[in-house]
DNA sequence: GCCGAACCGTAACGTACGGTACGGTTTGAT
DNA sequence: ATCAAACCGTACCGTACGTTACGGTTCGGC
């Protein structure tokens, strides 16, 4: 999850609101969708009617809880000036490294399990808000580093989408879906760093520019 | 979701409980995990004491629903011997679209997002299933043909299982996260043969064998 | 201090649903 | 035909929970 500057709320709201959300956060990751209005006002010692009155609906609140988690997490700039390839590759291991984080992380399976169950009802927004602030926020952030690269020649790409979206898929590969499904996957900091890096040379491999001397490529049989 | 023949209950209902699972089926399609065990005996014309006696309790009917939908998907095998690199990419680009087919059709779709639901429940073996039917099971499959390959010298790995991993995540990059959460992707069957190739090259790509002559390469270019 | 707004803890309302019970009908075996 | 088991449609039970209401307390502005 990560802050989306155009459209989070989180800003507008008081201290106590964002002790409630975060009593939410909590009760999230302990039991999921079950949790019930009269939890969380019981643990964030409010009145039902004040969550009522602050967030809306049950919804409401959810999905303030999302942007208020999202809004922690910031992601740093880089410098488009001084890109070069080994600083190209720090920084796609370095966004993908947080990507594993982030995914793996108990508060973002939380997130995800709810606006996940709530996406086939009709009125909930629940997983567009998930998606703004995940998947697309994370490419927002990535497309700025690809085209630097690709005007310094360091890599090559037809459609910069088609190409955020396969090093997504490199990152990631089966780790969401198994962790979103209950399976215990270890991704401890070691195993993230080394699947990060992984990554971004498997990327970089299949994205390496055609001008590129062939005998400088990375070997292969490294990437496993 | 794939059949996995090891535990499958699939064989041990009547034609009537099956006409049954298939209302659960289209019900969870319609209303995802807001499906009653009232909508689901009226729909099936069936008591509700006769669905808790022939699957136990909700969450038995829903185990069931994913078993019998996973037993109604089959994979072709195919022939050790005859493999070839035009066969290995052939058959892995096969498995690629059966299995972007599954994951976005509307049932998987359900049955993951229900799955998802109940994965933090304590007591919910749904997700365990759905791995099973799901992730795991494609790659029961696959593996025998990665093997193959890397026997005949088609392709090269140290590690299978990782082999396996990048494939899935080259298969999928983020087509299920983003229709699990509701997002509206376009996955014809020109998109999905499309995407399957590419997984296929991009995959060839990375674990080509050392010794293959550099210019036999495909050209990367092509797989954006 | 006064006063209205905001908030808390609790009660109440209306609805919902998993699961069980019941009377009657149907089915299958003898 | 008889009889027990299986099944259906419906009622019932107990619990649950989103949402609103209420009396009292606290807070902030004047």
């Amino acid at each position: 999850m990560i802050a989306d500057e155009t459209t989070d709320r989180a800003g507008e709201w008081t201290e106590r609101q964002k002790a409630v959300l975060d009593v939410v956060l909590a009760l999230l990751v302990e039991i999921g969708d079950a949790v019930t209005m009269t939890a969380v006002a019981r643990r964030a010692s409010c009145s039902k009617e004040t969550l009522y009155k602050w967030f809306g609906d049950r919804d409401g609140l959810l999905s303030a809880t999302v942007q208020w988690q999202a809004s922690k997490v910031h992601v740093a700039a880089f410098d488009r000036n001084t890109l070069d390839a080994g600083s190209l590759e720090a920084r796609l291991a370095e966004y993908a490294a947080n990507w594993l984080r982030v995914i793996s992380g108990e508060r973002s399976i939380a997130l995800n399990r709810v606006a996940i169950s709530h996406a086939g009802a009709a009125r909930s927004t629940l997983g567009d808000i998930v998606l703004r602030h995940g998947r697309f926020a994370l490419g927002k952030r990535m497309m700025p580093v690809l085209e630097a690269g690709a005007e310094k020649g360091l890599i090559a790409f037809d459609d910069r989408e088609e190409a955020f979206r396969t090093f997504f898929g490199l990152i990631a590969r089966d780790v969401q879906i198994r962790l979103l499904l209950g399976d215990t996957l270890a991704m401890d900091e070691a195993a993230i760093i080394a699947d990060a890096a992984r990554a971004t040379r498997q990327f970089l491999a299949l994205y390496a520019p055609e001008a590129r001397p062939v005998q400088t490529r990375p070997r292969l049989r490294t990437l496993t």
